[in-house]
DNA sequence: TTATGTATGTTATAATATAACAATTGAAGT
DNA sequence: ACTTCAATTGTTATATTATAACATACATAA
C-alpha cells in the first residue's frame, strides 16, 4: 500500500525524493533548482497536508523570501506544472506530489478536519467520464477527483 | 443519453421541471418558496453552464433585487444543500443540478473556453476512491469529479 | 558585451467568500 | 388580534484567494 497520509511511514525518504527529482528535473530541463523553489516544495513536503498560498507566504516571509503573494503563486505554479505538487480545489489549497514522475490522473482522499490527504493514482477513477466524454465528442484535458470526509485520526 | 449541455435538447422542458421540483420540495418541507430562490435557480437554468456569485449577482441587481454578496451566496448555497445545484470546483462557480432528485455523486466535463458543463450520474467513478478510501478507514462525506477540457462547439 | 530568456521583486487590484448583526415576514399557538 | 418563534432577507464590513502589470536581476550564449 503506498503511503496514505494518515498512516505511519518513512516520511524523510518522501522529503528527499521528492527534492531529489526537482534538482535532477531542473537540471534536466533548463531551468534553476532556487533556493525559493526548493524551499516551497520543502515546506509542502512537511507533512502530507495541503497548505494554503498564504500559508506558504507567511513561512516564506518568516525566514527571510521575499513575501507578496505572486511570490507564492509562481512558485506553486511551478511546482504543479512540472508535477512536483497539485492543487487541492476543494481547498484551495496546494500539496506535494506523492507519485513524483509516475504519469497519473491523482486523486485525493481529504481529511476536512486536519486537512491531511491521501493522493493516489487513479486513472480507473474516471474511466466512466471518458466514456461519457466520448459520447459526446469532449476532449478531457484535465481531470479533478477529490473525496472529502474524515480520517481516521479525526474520529 | 441524457442532456449533455453540448448537443440539442427540449431545454424548456429542464427549466419547468426544476422549478417545479424546486416548489414540490419547499413546499414538503416547509421551505419558503419565495421570488429570490425561484430567480436564482431560474438564472442558472437559462444554460447549461456555469456561473460565478458575482455573475448571478449581478443579474439580480438588474432586475431590482437587493444585491450584496451574501444575497447570492445564500441562494446557491440553499440551492446546493438540497440538490438543485452543484458547484463546480475548478471554477468557483455554480450550475442548476441536471438530475434533481436522483441520489447521485456527479461528474462534470466542464469546457474551459465556454464554460457549458455536462453532468453525468457518475457513482462508478469514484468507485476506486471508495475502495482506497476502505483501505485507509477513511469515511468519504463528498465527492468531486470533473474533467476539464473543450466541448465540440469550441473545437 | 550585448542580447536573450528565465527568474524574482514589487505595487496594485481583482475575484471569491464569509462573519456578524439588523430587519422583516409568516405561520402556530394563545 | 397578539405574541412568539423560526426562517428569510437586508446590510455593512471584512477575510481570503488570485492575478495583472511592470521593474529588476541574473545567467548564458551569440
Amino acid at each position: 500500500m503506498p503511503n496514505s497520509g494518515f498512516h505511519q511511514h518513512d516520511h524523510f525518504k518522501c522529503v528527499t525524493e521528492a527534492i531529489e527529482a526537482l534538482q535532477t528535473h531542473c537540471v534536466a530541463k533548463g531551468l534553476k533548482f532556487s533556493p525559493l523553489r526548493k524551499r516551497v516544495l520543502e515546506i509542502l513536503l512537511e507533512e502530507h497536508k495541503a497548505l494554503g498560498a498564504y500559508e506558504i507566504l507567511s513561512r516564506l516571509r518568516d525566514e527571510g523570501f521575499s513575501a507578496q503573494p505572486p511570490v507564492a503563486y509562481r512558485q506553486l505554479d511551478f511546482l504543479v506544472a512540472h508535477g512536483f505538487a497539485h492543487k487541492i480545489e476543494r481547498l484551495n489549497a496546494f500539496i506535494a506530489c506523492a507519485h513524483i514522475g509516475a504519469m497519473h490522473d491523482p486523486a485525493f482522499l481529504i481529511c476536512r478536519e486536519c486537512r491531511t490527504v491521501s493522493e493516489t493514482m487513479s486513472d480507473s477513477s474516471i474511466l466512466a467520464l471518458h466514456h461519457r466524454a466520448s459520447d459526446v465528442d469532449f476532449q478531457i484535458e484535465d481531470s479533478v477527483v477529490e473525496a472529502i470526509g474524515t480520517c481516521p485520526d479525526c474520529r
